[in-house]
DNA sequence: CTTAGGG
DNA sequence: CCCTAAG
């Protein structure tokens, strides 16, 4: 890091920008950032002074067009100083560039998170790697930044912005759970770690706050402690204190406690009410906090200290998690989504087919920066084949299940600890998201011919981002084999929707181009495989014919075990099967004599033989 | 690498 | 779903 006072030299022009526009482009959530180009051309944080000034400019309101002239200026000079300004949410790849991306995390007012003060030093030559993923990284901010030149906020209250400020730690004396503490003690912890007063009331902003500056703060990561999930400790501590959480909510979970002395409950349901709130242009989801909700602890905690270059494998867990979040917390049921904030690290490995939600905390040491950060762990989409030697691995992470599985039964039920694994299974099966069966289109329902079907359009483009309901991958079941070890199989039930998407696709590229299906029409979907596509279609057809003379009970018939094909899909199979020739022989001949367009499937079946 | 078919 | 042979 350059320690780089903020002197302000000559030319100073006042910058704002937009720092970030959230994704799906909720009402306004812009964010700008208050900088200035200094002489040689770096931008250097605006002062107290310009950045009152702009609100001013500011001031009532709230529409992006005011300020199209600001930007528009001030993105001519940048240009006139060497620099690019991205206009857009940016992310910063900081090994190479030492830019000090310093969004300025607590504005003292939530009303006005648009105008947050950020200050960034970006040279040019850097600025040209600025990623423009959607995904942006200015929410989370490295305070690690030796120059003192502190948080240009604007926030009213902020009285103590010396230049001098250090953080002050010397609160951190054993282990603090900030769930525990009374909002006035937030207030404090708060001005220990930021070196001002705040008048924020809501715990949850302070808790956040907190964790993310500490998280970040290059000083506190010098320390002994770590943070995890809102628990200040010393590292080595975190294990014990994160089984003592775990217990307790299971507890309150089960009803025995309505702790609200601990305010576990309260507090979990807060996380998960705000975690799924994104969408909202909420009250106090401001558009930077959104943001911050978005990253959550994960993301922020990695961001903390970043010396290295990440791995590969690095920003891959990286980007899956924030894929996998956004996904996730739509569904999530509540029961088990609080399972997993309550234990991070543990895994849901029931013994069959069950896919494990207990993801998005699960974190391990990281590392990269020497200094035990704490990032996420989480296990990549596979890209091919699956690794032979998982069982391996398996063993090294062992500390989950037994917990996960007592919880989750205490959770749901008293059932003694025999014949629940087949019931957690069917317990989780039904709550787990994955496994929800999509609501039929609602043209499938009655129609049996195809052509009265409105199947999800398979459009030109590219298909919507509809296998996004899951994408965890945990999903694996070890299977025993004669001539190895183990091997890893793992399954995953096809949604109503890829069926359809694998039918339309056929229809389009014809059987046999798998590749080119999965390439267009299963672009979303990492996992299967273009064998995958095939050997679904093989069922399908199989499939297809069986059920044909009973086409009538088959959509409400008994629980037929795993999702049951719409008959109007099948029929649509068959329709397919037959344009394309693909009736196999022993059928056709003796099912298919009957049909409407048996006479023309003949024809190409028989040409297809001949 | 993709496809096809068997296990 | 996996594996393998064949283009």
């Amino acid at each position: 890091m350059e320690a780089s006072e903020p002197k302000i030299e000559d030319c100073a022009v006042p910058v704002t920008s937009t720092i970030r526009a959230l994704e799906k482009e909720i009402a306004h959530p812009i964010v700008y950032q208050l900088v200035r180009v200094d002489g040689d051309g770096r931008l250097v944080p605006a002062t107290q002074d310009e950045i009152m000034a702009v609100e001013d400019l500011l001031e009532d309101d709230k529409c992006e067009s005011k300020l199209v002239p600001d930007t528009r200026q001030i993105s001519e000079s940048c240009i006139t100083e060497g620099y690019l300004l991205e206009r857009n949410s940016f992310q910063v790849t900081e090994e190479k560039s030492n830019v000090l991306v310093d969004p300025v995390p607590d504005l003292g007012k939530i009303d006005a998170p648009e105008k947050v003060a950020v200050h960034g030093l970006v040279p040019l030559s850097e600025l040209s790697n600025v990623d423009q993923s959607v995904r942006t990284d200015v929410c989370s901010h490295s305070q690690d930044a030796p120059n003192e030149d502190t948080p240009n906020e604007d926030a009213p209250s902020t009285s103590a912005t010396g230049s001098s400020w250090k953080p002050d730690f010397s609160k951190l004396e054993g282990k603090i759970c900030l769930d525990d503490l009374p909002v006035k003690e937030l207030q404090e912890t708060f001005k220990a770690t930021f070196g001002r007063e705040t008048s924020v009331k809501d715990k949850q902003w302070l808790k956040r706050r907190i964790t993310m500056g500490l998280t970040n703060s290059c000083d506190f990561s010098c320390t002994t402690f770590i943070i995890r999930d809102n628990v200040v400790m010393k590292k080595g501590e975190e294990q014990i204190c994160h089984r003592v959480k775990s217990r307790i909510s299971a507890d309150t979970e089960n009803g025995v406690a309505n702790s609200n002395s601990r305010g576990s409950l309260s507090d979990h349901d807060n996380r998960i009410k705000d975690d799924s709130d994104l969408s909202g242009a909420d009250v106090s989801s401001s558009a930077f906090e959104s943001c911050n909700v978005t990253k959550d602890l994960n993301t922020e905690q990695i961001t903390a200290k970043r010396a290295r270059k990440p791995t590969k494998r690095y920003i891959e867990e990286l980007s899956e998690i924030e894929s996998r979040e956004t996904s996730e917390k739509l569904a999530l049921p509540d029961k088990i989504s609080r399972y997993q904030f309550a234990c991070p690290e543990t895994h849901i490995r029931p013994t069959k087919n069950v896919r494990s939600n207990a993801r998005p905390l699960v974190t391990r040491q990281d590392s990269l920066g020497g200094s035990g950060v704490q990032i996420p762990f989480v296990s990549r989409i596979r890209r091919s084949r699956p690794r032979e030697n998982f069982m391996p691995l398996l063993k090294l992470q062992p500390s989950g299940m037994d917990m996960a599985t007592r919880q989750v039964r205490s959770a749901f039920d008293i059932s003694g600890p025999q014949e629940d694994d087949k019931r957690n299974n069917d317990l989780i099966k039904t709550r787990s998201p994955g496994w929800t069966q999509q609501p039929l289109i609602a043209a499938c329902e009655k129609d049996e011919h195809y052509s009265g079907m409105k199947i999800v359009e398979l459009e030109n483009d590219v298909e919507v981002n509809d296998c996004s309901e899951d994408n965890s991958d945990e999903n694996v079941v070890t299977v025993p084999t004669q001539k190895g070890g183990m091997r890893r199989k793992h399954h995953r039930p096809w949604t109503i929707n890829e069926v359809v998407k694998l039918v339309e696709g056929v229809a389009r590229y014809g059987a046999g181009r798998w590749s080119e299906i999965k390439r267009l029409a299963f672009s979303s979907c990492p996992y299967r495989t273009s064998v995958d596509l095939k050997d679904k279609w093989r069922n399908l057809l199989k499939a297809s014919f069986v059920q044909l003379p009973a086409e009538k009970g088959i959509l409400n018939s008994r629980k037929q075990a795993s999702v049951p094909i719409p008959a109007p899909i099948l029929s649509r199979v068959r329709e397919l099967a037959d344009m394309q020739g693909q009736i196999p022989p022993v059928i056709s001949a003796c099912k298919s004599s009957g049909h409407s367009s048996s006479d023309r499937s003949v024809h190409e079946a028989r040409s297809g033989f001949l």
